[in-house]
DNA sequence: CTGGTGACCATTA
DNA sequence: TTAATGGCCACCA
């Protein structure tokens, strides 16, 4: 039987991350979740840290629980995250962003007080 | 093996 | 409303 080598965390977040549809976000925490990687949202900034140049997983789709933005702006990369979004659609009121509205499947998901935009 | 780290999260005050 | 806190655990040196 040919030996195939079971697919890393990193490209089964990769993977997960490429299904998030254009004008659609999704948390960190959900990643994780969607990839059978229970309280791993850590690891999937992780893994999205550490991207292979040149992909083209849709990584500006990842935001925090908070619908806000995770990077720091000491690079320009927070700015760079919210001009692709915008660019997708997506709306931002006061930084964040509603997850009712944009958030990938949420109308499936159990309601949380951490989703509430306040 | 071991210990530090982190593009997180939920709870609490 | 924000801030602090403790939990989380794969990854890497």
């Amino acid at each position: 039987m040919p030996y195939r080598k079971p697919p890393s965390n990193y490209e089964i977040i990769w993977e997960t991350v490429s299904r998030i549809p254009k004008g659609k976000v999704a948390t960190y925490g959900q990643i994780a979740e969607l990839c059978g990687l229970p309280r791993q949202a850590r690891l999937v900034g992780y893994a999205l840290h550490n991207l292979p140049r040149g992909s083209d997983v849709p990584w500006q789709r990842v935001i925090n629980a908070q619908g806000g933005i995770s990077l720091s702006d000491l690079d320009g990369m927070y700015e760079e995250q919210i001009r692709l979004l915008k660019k997708e659609g997506i709306k931002f009121i006061r930084g964040k962003v509603n997850l009712y509205r944009y958030g990938w499947r949420y109308g499936w998901m159990k309601k949380s007080s951490a989703m509430l935009i306040k």
